[in-house]
RNA sequence: GCGCUUGUAGCUCAGCCGGAUAGAGCAUCGGCCUUCUAAGCCGAGGGUCGCAGGUUCGAGUCCUGCCAAGCGCGCCA
């Protein structure tokens, strides 16, 4: 939480530094009224030190104007005042300024401002201009940031809840792309430990079965289909070439779970029977074929879902180049490090983690933690600036000691942004799914794209704030009925093209250059309100890319698809009045370019017809 | 027990670094298709913003305590 909050100060700070380049009528205001603050500073009105932030809100109410500011009650203290005379000095101190045509003090002291809707037209000419880059800024001015996400064991296919880190994931990046972020998204693959031993073991396992063999296979193993496809194809290329007798494989390794043993012991004796009989190149073989299937299968599932990585970076990498020795000796050379009980520990707790934690086993064996270190080591060195890790909520436990390891390693620990994504409960209907990916019973993102598809899933992935615990009902969302909100959306766009089509049929033109000299023509309420939408979007997106919010686009979206629709309703735009359809025409046709840009941004499409 | 996250309408959730009368979707009820797609629109009902204090001109929003839920507290990853 202190990250975010660090993260919006640096968000106003660029916003100000920019905000001369930014035809903003928020932003124009802002600077109006830090004009009339300066003006009651130096006539001693406001006292010298008075560095007011300028708050300015859209009305909610129409009767307020466009536009509110509090600055007259935030001030009122400091300049020794009553409120609503403070801001009849403020409003009198006011620059004048030709979009702005009335100012008025309300309620306890509130500054409104309202705009001049012949200015606000000017948004319609903009949006054509700008077209598919119209809401795209510079506010990130090329700071390199990383963004890793799902970053998923390679130990079986995707399953729904890793669906919201790829869609949350992949629209916070692409949105820090959107304004102006240098952004690299990254999957790290944690294709060493453990877990990788018991995928590669328990493809051997079935393999043997390929081979004909009748064994009691692990509680503890992948029991998934896939495993099965694996080991098949390997059966198919290599035969019986690495078979081994059941009475081999299984004398002397402790019972399993089921067989009134312990699992997580029987299935380690097996890993270790597996590496023995096959030997280092042939256990490779089994491991190499199931860490292949299965990251060929995640990198076609997410591109398939429109997540694109710039790079895959593998934890085995870190092994093979020492990375993770010298990122403890790193942490060794500022004493960081010391020995207990035969391991090694990095004395976390110094820096802020609840308790020490060990990155060297007493049997020599890295810990997970000591290559998470030599991966961040690795990304500050790459010399990124910022650092943003999308991990499952279940994990946030583990963000005191990464960000322990990069003070330790020297570097600013607030360069790195760990954003939690929350997947509490997995419903089909009334039911509730019980997910685990050992015993095969899941269902796969797969699953989910080709029930729902792509452009529902997404939405309804990012539909809400990241780290809220959610209800995903697979019932809902494989609905194709008008509760899945992603149609609403999409029909508004296909409502537009739909107009569009129908003026051929309706015998009547267009003339573009004749509509944007009409647009003063826009006078009903409808219209109004779409014009004032139509202006928030580069706004709403800002906001949304440095929040790391998607959310706050959706809403966007809906709201400006429910001012479409409530217009459509109430007004025809196909008219005999020809400068009035053709201003109308041009609106909706922002309207519908908006909704795309956004859909885009959101990798959902935007169809012509529904 | 300690820590993190969350608690807003019947359900799922918004609520813009504190601001004017707390919003949306779904569900319920009532209207609107001979006119550009009714996957839509208009309207109604529905609230002790978990509870109790505190901060101040003003608190759903900030602070403290309590209650409840989820998650985490490994020489697992």
């Amino acid at each position: 939480m202190d990250n975010r909050v660090i993260l919006i100060d640096n968000a106003q700070i660029i916003f100000r530094f920019f905000y001369p380049f930014l035809p903003v009528m928020k932003k124009k205001l802002e600077v109006l009224l830090r004009q009339a603050v300066d003006t009651l500073k130096s006539d001693g009105t406001l006292p010298q030190d008075a560095d007011p932030v300028i708050n300015i809100e859209h009305s909610r109410d129409p009767a307020h104007g466009d536009f509110a500011s509090n600055l007259a009650l935030m001030l009122a203290k400091a300049a020794k005042s009553n409120p609503r005379q403070l801001a009849e000095k403020i409003t009198a101190a006011l620059p004048g300024d030709d979009a702005v045509i009335k100012v008025e003090i309300a309620g306890p002291g509130f500054i409104n401002f309202f705009i001049d809707p012949n200015g606000q037209y000017e948004i319609i000419r903009t949006v054509h201009d700008r077209g598919s880059e119209f809401g795209l800024s510079k506010t990130g001015a090329g700071k390199r940031v990383q963004v890793e996400f799902v970053s998923a064991n390679p130990t079986g296919p995707l399953h729904v809840g890793h669906g919201r880190g790829a869609a949350y994931g992949s629209v916070v990046a692409d949105l820090l792309e959107a304004v102006g972020f240098d952004v690299h998204r990254e999957y790290y693959v944690n294709d060493a430990g453990r877990q990788m031993d018991i995928l590669a073991t328990s493809i051997w396992l079935r393999y043997l079965e390929d081979c004909g063999e009748v064994l009691h296979f692990p509680c503890n193993g992948y029991r998934g289909e896939y495993v099965r496809d694996i080991s098949s194809a390997v059966h198919r290329a290599s035969g019986d070439a690495f078979r081994f007798p059941v009475q081999t494989v299984f004398e002397d390794i402790p019972p399993d779970e089921t067989q009134g043993g312990d699992k997580e012991i029987h299935i380690d004796a097996l890993i270790a029977r597996a590496k023995t009989l096959l030997g280092g190149a042939h256990y490779e073989h089994f491991f190499q074929a199931g860490l292949n299937d299965i990251l060929d299968d995640i990198r076609d599932d997410l591109r398939e879902f429109g997540v694109e990585y710039q790079e895959w970076f593998s934890e085995r990498s870190l092994m093979a180049d020492d990375s993770v020795a010298k990122a403890l000796d790193r942490l060794r050379a500022g004493g960081h490090l010391y020995e207990k009980d035969g391991a090694v520990w990095f004395a976390s707790s110094r820096l802020g983690d609840e308790k020490d934690r060990v990155v060297q086993r007493e049997n020599g064996q890295y810990t997970y933690f000591a290559s998470d270190i030599a991966y961040h080591m690795n990304k500050l060195d790459r010399g990124f600036e910022e650092l943003i890790n999308i991990w499952g909520a279940d994990h946030h436990g583990y963000i005191p000691r990464v960000k322990a390891a990069m003070t330790a390693l020297g570097a600013d620990a607030d360069k790195l942004k760990v954003l939690l994504v929350q997947f509490a409960t997995l419903y089909r209907g009334e039911e509730k799914v019980q997910m685990s990916t050992r015993s095969g019973e899941f269902v796969t993102l797969r699953q989910l794209r080709n029930e729902v598809g792509r452009d529902a899933a997404r939405f309804f992935y990012v539909l809400r704030r990241s780290e809220q615990h959610m209800d995903f009902d697979l019932k809902l969302a494989t609905s194709r009925t008008n509760e899945n909100p992603v149609f609403y959306v999409q029909y508004a766009h296909a409502r537009v093209c739909s107009v569009f089509r129908q003026l051929d049929e309706k015998g009547l033109d267009r003339d573009l250059g004749l509509g944007m000299e009409s647009l003063g023509l826009l006078k009903e309420e409808h219209e109004l309100n779409l014009v004032g939408r139509l202006s928030r979007y580069p706004e709403t997106l800002e906001r949304a890319a440095l929040q790391h919010e998607p959310h706050q686009l959706i809403l966007y979206l809906r709201e400006l698809a429910n001012d479409f629709h409530a217009y459509y309703n109430a007004h025809q735009f196909l008219v005999e009045d020809a400068p009035l359809r053709n201003a109308r025409l041009n609106l909706i046709a922002a309207v519908r370019q908006v909704l795309a840009n956004g859909l885009g941004l959101l990798k959902i499409t935007s169809p012509e017809t529904m």
